[in-house]
DNA sequence: GCCGTTTTCGGCCCGACTGTTTTCAGTCG
């Protein structure tokens, strides 16, 4: 289930886009976005907070604190439910498509009364938007790509997102009485960046009271279908959960079968039938006699297969059932080999915790090593200045080996120009032990400027990693436009890696990208680029996108010794 | 609505880009 800071965060950031809609002060708005982004990203579990514990939170002032514990006494807030009643829900939808803000979509409500995107959809199609002032030709095509893209991701859920309800629901079920095994399967488990539905497995002798108990979560909105074998239900937020009870003995090849890709599963089969064996969700069988041959774990039906067992995150027949009959499969990076994350922030420019904060975070994660990297002066907003980042290397060369010892690197992220060019000379660069740059801007280049703009940032000597290579937003915004392969080998000839950014809503690179990278020979680091203590945790989206990559520990920077990633990080000159 | 103060008002990340306008509004990072 979602932390109550997040149902909160999401509930003000609500109220603020209602606010933004129905106009009024700009300002008001934002407070309740700073309201929103600052609960959502507080370590604490804001349940065991009263008022005054959450004015402790910055920009939660006496009127947000009041509307929360509002919201926790009573599962409401009364002012957001009178702005709902004003506001349908589908008018809120439109400033999702890109492009579109709170403005634009109080005119299509107000004068053509469009209050869902499909029939925003329609009306572009039907060209009613031309006389609306302040819609020119530019504006529809920018609607019709807008809602084009939101189209393609679709009704599935970000990852991180429906890892969130299957947690809760996975938490729910294995209280039940009886319970042997739960775990969720499906695209989730091979850590897809989108998921379509849940796919949760229960192992019991008797399945009736896990139907009954998952019809009645307080994440079921809806049944779908209720058998003895598998009962359908439909969160609030539109995600089906299927859910299926198998007998213990057959739990291996159910959480096989139910994990899919549909495309490895036909692989697995008929290498089953080519054995004289028939491969189900119950077991693998033999065909002439039927008996049972292995179902009890996974690693017992891949064995019997000839194969060894295949973490999830390669199951999408890409390559792995070759590589594990050939004995080659790659011991893919998981999260315990990371010693350290390299890109992240601190209050000192967008982050949301001090220094100290995140260091103290960092340590108890058991890291080895941690990279503060704040946004440079070049992203103006942040107003960082020289004066602001020698003082905090100061601070933090204070902090150094204090925390379990770990050790800090002083970075920052830098803003790659559109010639190529980062914020800093080369001089006052080498201070800093490492140093990430990334696009921030100028996103609608051409090919041939994107792709020397990014070659340039690479063979800068003081740039060490790429951060979130492509820029992509999913489902919202599509990757920069780049001759990658031109990139790639950039990066390996410099010795710049490129990121796995593992924020849930960007994971930049992304699969296909890193097997073509790795295919040059580039490093890559995995990084949370964390703005507060939370984010630090999504870093294991960003492992499971590069196990999607085939990455192993050697591809992986920051699962390095610190001698060696500082050796990488002086690029084969500079020190 | 929050916050900080030269503290109970007046500012609030600020600049770039886009498209529509013809001097600027809206959106974005």
């Amino acid at each position: 289930m979602a932390r109550p800071n997040d149902e909160v965060e999401a509930l003000l950031r609500e109220y603020a886009d209602l606010l933004a809609i129905t106009g009024g002060d700009a300002f008001k708005a934002r407070a309740y976005e700073k309201a929103a982004r600052a609960i959502g990203g507080h370590p604490a579990d804001i349940s065991a907070l009263d008022a005054d514990g959450l004015r402790e939170i910055p920009n939660v002032g006496r009127s947000i604190a009041e509307k929360v514990t509002e919201y926790l006494r009573t599962g409401r807030i009364g002012l957001v439910e009178e702005r709902r009643a004003r506001i349908p829900a589908g008018v809120r939808e439109l400033i999702t498509i890109p492009t579109l803000g709170p403005k634009k979509a109080l005119r299509l409500y107000e004068d053509l009364h469009i209050s869902s995107v499909s029939e925003l959809a329609a009306a572009v199609e039907a060209d009613a938007l031309a006389d609306l002032k302040g819609f020119g030709e530019k504006t529809q095509d920018n609607i019709r790509h807008g809602i084009e893209l939101l189209r393609r991701a679709g009704a599935r859920v970000p990852l991180a997102r429906a890892t969130d309800t299957a947690e809760g629901i996975v938490a729910g079920l294995s209280g039940v009485t009886g319970c042997r095994r739960c775990a969720y399967a499906g695209s989730l488990r091979r850590m897809r960046e989108t998921v379509g539905d849940l796919d949760v497995l229960v192992a019991a002798k008797r399945s009736a009271p896990f139907m009954d108990a998952l019809c009645e979560l307080p994440v079921t909105a809806e049944v779908v279908v209720r058998g003895s074998k598998k009962t359908s239900v439909r969160t609030a937020e539109g995600l089906q959960v299927d859910l299926r009870v198998v007998p213990p003995e057959s739990w291996g090849a159910a959480m096989q079968y139910f994990t899919g890709s549909r495309a490895h599963n036909i692989r697995t089969r008929t290498i089953a039938v080519h054995q004289g064996l028939k491969l189900s969700e119950y077991g693998l069988f033999d065909t002439g006699s039927g008996e049972p041959v292995a179902s009890r774990t996974e690693e017992d039906v891949y064995a019997r297969l000839g194969l060894p067992w295949i973490p999830p995150t390669l199951r999408e027949d890409r390559g792995e059932i070759e590589a594990g009959l050939r004995g080659e499969l790659p011991e893919v990076v998981t999260e315990r080999d990371i010693r350290g994350d390299l890109h992240t922030h601190t209050d000192l420019t967008d982050g949301l915790a001090s220094l100290e904060t995140m260091v103290e975070a960092a340590a108890e994660r058991g890291y080895a090593y941690y990279a503060v990297t704040d946004h440079a002066p070049g992203l103006s907003m942040q107003r960082m200045t020289d004066e602001k980042v020698l003082a905090q290397r100061e601070r933090l060369r204070e902090l150094d080996g204090t925390r379990r010892r770990m050790r800090l690197l002083h970075g920052t992220e830098l803003n790659i120009g559109p010639e190529g060019e980062v914020d800093w000379p080369e001089e006052f660069l080498a201070g800093f032990d490492l140093c990430v740059a990334s696009l921030h801007s100028h996103f609608g280049l051409a090919r041939g400027a994107m792709t020397r703009r990014l070659v340039r940032a690479c063979e800068n000597p003081y740039v060490n990693v790429v951060g979130h290579p492509t820029t992509r937003l999913i489902g919202r915004r599509p990757g920069v436009d780049a001759d990658w392969d031109e990139v790639f080998a950039a990066c390996a000839r410099t010795g710049t890696a490129l990121e796995v950014n593992a924020q849930p809503d960007r994971l930049d690179l992304c699969d296909a990208d890193i097997l073509r990278a790795r295919e040059h020979g580039v490093k890559f680091a995995v990084n949370s680029d964390a703005h507060s203590v939370p984010h630090l945790g999504q870093l294991r989206y960003g492992v499971g996108t590069a196990q999607r990559g085939w990455l192993t520990c050697d591809d992986v920077i920051n699962t390095w010794p610190l001698t060696r990633l500082r050796r990488f990080l002086r690029k084969g000159g500079r020190h």
